[in-house]
DNA sequence: GATGTACCGTACCGTACGGTACGCCGTCAA
DNA sequence: TTGACGGCGTACCGTACGGTACGGTACATC
């Protein structure tokens, strides 16, 4: 039982992740790295980035995994989603709400550090029946599609509260905006296709979704006529 | 500059995959050893359960890489879409040919063997920026999302034909749909969530995403009321 | 029967990498 | 001044794996 200092949290959600300076600067070349080469970085490799030694990775982390791990919970304490509090919605508030969602979450999904943490994930979440690696997947999911779905169910319940949505169960709700939302641009993006949608593009995806999103589920005055 | 045998295709789209029986008994195994270790399995292992020498394997297949790509494009030439015929669609038949349609991409996308085929394209477009690896994500992509585009424009462009659909724009259309009935089952399944839904699960999503897409680009008699 | 070919099994080699050990130096407290 | 300590750099070890070589065997062809 070595001491790994740090995170020791049995439940595995992504804790504030309280980290030394220090600690953060080896963990950022961890994350550059992966982005560069993905899993396939050694432990030397970081050493020579970050100017530290092997020895001092093993003590703070206590291995490969712990490192990735760390580096995992680091970048996922980093990511802040905008919150719409369910004060005063209305019709034009909640949509332009939604699409702000939409957009920072293309945003994210779509990012390099994103794609190379994704990759990172599944490719462990396929790695050897139960071995520790199983809760890079865990991570990655809590702060990937299940933290979409927490953040989203308290605006959509704001928006049926005022008025403004109707839906018999809220889960089909946000499964439908995820994929409204999300479509085809994280696999694709994972895949390797290089083209990053632009500002602009991002910007019309998120409207088109939201405008579908609200024809089907938009109640009162933000159901509105059919898009073309 | 050996021989690899069988595939060259230099456009590295997934041509028949003409194999031996005994070379298909292979990559078999090696199907497996994906599906049960990812893409940590080694070359020994795939000899031993295929009862093979690494020479052979060497010689059929080149290197380690040219064995994981002979084993995807096998697996991608195994799958075959439903695909309809533009002849004689009526509202009925084209509602149950998009929903069959669905039904069967989440059949493929949330089994093991996809799930561990795609896992391992997305290691492998992550890592080292050029290496003969992108080959993977390219396959996988173009057997993935691609081909769905391609078999879905051909039945989209009927329904508009008959009058059962109204786009703008078919790219569109088609991207909504795979939002819709992809939705977060195969990035939870490739980040290692267990649970498959059942056949009827994949039934009830399919149909859900059908209605929800005629909802939202469906003319005529496919256009009926919000769905609750 | 001799010769060639294709393949299996196994032993072998080089390398790369995770993990460990150790010497050295700066900092800080006594 | 001295000693302890945290951390850097480097050298080292064991192992695992990709790739190669080689002997042995079944089978086909002449």
């Amino acid at each position: 039982m070595n001491t790994h200092a740090v995170i020791k949290r049995e439940d595995g959600l992504p804790e504030g992740a309280d980290f030394t300076p220090r600690q953060r600067e080896v963990l950022a070349a961890v994350l550059d790295l992966m982005v560069e080469e993905g899993d396939g970085f050694s432990l030397a490799k970081v050493c020579r980035r970050a100017s530290c030694s092997k020895e001092t990775l093993y003590n703070w982390f206590g291995d490969r995994d712990g490192l990735l791990t760390a580096t995992v919970q680091w970048q996922a304490s980093k990511v802040k989603m905008p919150g719409l509090d369910a004060a005063g919605v209305t019709a034009v508030s909640f949509r332009a709400a939604l699409t702000d969602f939409a957009i920072s979450w293309l945003e994210v999904i779509t990012s390099d550090v994103s794609a190379a943490l994704n990759r990172l994930a599944v490719s462990h979440a396929g790695a050897g029946a139960v071995s520790a690696k199983g809760r890079l997947g865990e991570i990655v999911l809590e702060n990937g599609p299940l933290a979409m779905r927490r953040r989203l169910k308290p605006m959509l319940a704001a928006g049926e509260e005022a008025g403004l949505l109707a839906f018999d169960h809220c889960e089909m709700a946000i499964r439908t905006f995820f994929g409204l939302v999300v479509a085809d641009w994280q696999i694709r993006k994972l895949l390797g296709e290089a083209t990053r949608p632009s500002a602009t593009g991002i910007q019309q995806t998120a409207e088109r979704a939201v405008e579908e999103f609200l024809l089907l589920y938009g109640a009162g005055e933000l159901e509105n006529g059919k898009h073309g």
